[in-house]
DNA sequence: ATCGTCCATCGTCGAACAACGATCGTGAAC
DNA sequence: GTTCACGATCGTTGTTCGACGATGGACGAT
């Protein structure tokens, strides 16, 4: 899945660049029924996926070896975050050759917000 | 399951009284720390806390016998969900002679919405 | 073709969670 | 006093999570 850009250069991790939408307006989505908020909300549950989402979304744009460097965990784990993040749909992940560049999903991240201030 | 009717005339439910603070004013409050909003999320990421969120914010106030009654689950597994969610500082819980009157907590509430809305 | 890098996946282990029935304490009613 | 209803807590069971090392696939460079 997944297509490339595939114009970048060799030069590896840190860069500005966007790997999915750029940022687009996150307004409009209605609450999520009670399953879906409360798997979104099990996503966000850990201190290590917090760092993450906030990571993103200060950097903007993260390669998986980025986000390993700044957490104290091994790679196979901060991997699998990133995996539960991304099957929650609040992160996007795209192959960019040998590695993976992962950005926030504004739109997953509109629709908990909807959730929770729905309560 | 249990008796709601029938012989008790200990007629309880609904009536018009609040248990708590009369919804002040859900405001600045400024992110909590990752820590304490994972804590809060995951109190939040289950259905059955959901639903019981939503049961006391359109309720405005229940009894533990009323939840009980609003869910399929047990009695023991609702008290549970809720000492869970009042552990979390999102409901609060008083004795009310032989029963426990729940109600949502607006600050605890206003401090997730404030976390997860900075994310 | 071979090698090295990057990262997802697998397998495992201990800890935490979810649900339940059973039990116990407490307050109201008799 | 006794009795009852209410609800929190205990003890158990099965499931899920969190972390790690090890493995393997894909790609770029040599």
């Amino acid at each position: 899945m997944i297509a490339a850009s595939a114009t970048a250069p060799t030069n590896s991790s840190n860069s500005s660049e966007h790997c999915c939408v750029p940022t687009p307006v996150d307004t409009l989505v209605p609450p999520p029924d009670h399953e879906t908020l409360a798997a979104m909300a099990k996503a966000v549950a850990h201190p290590a996926r917090l760092a993450i989402l906030q990571l993103l979304t200060n950097r903007e744009t993260c390669v998986t070896g980025d986000v390993v460097a700044e957490l104290p965990l091994a790679q196979s784990t901060v991997s699998e975050h990133l995996r539960i993040l991304r099957e929650a749909g609040l992160i996007q992940g795209e192959i960019e050759g040998p590695r993976t560049r992962y950005c926030v999903d504004a739109t997953g991240l509109a629709i908990l917000r909807a959730g929770i201030n729905a309560l």
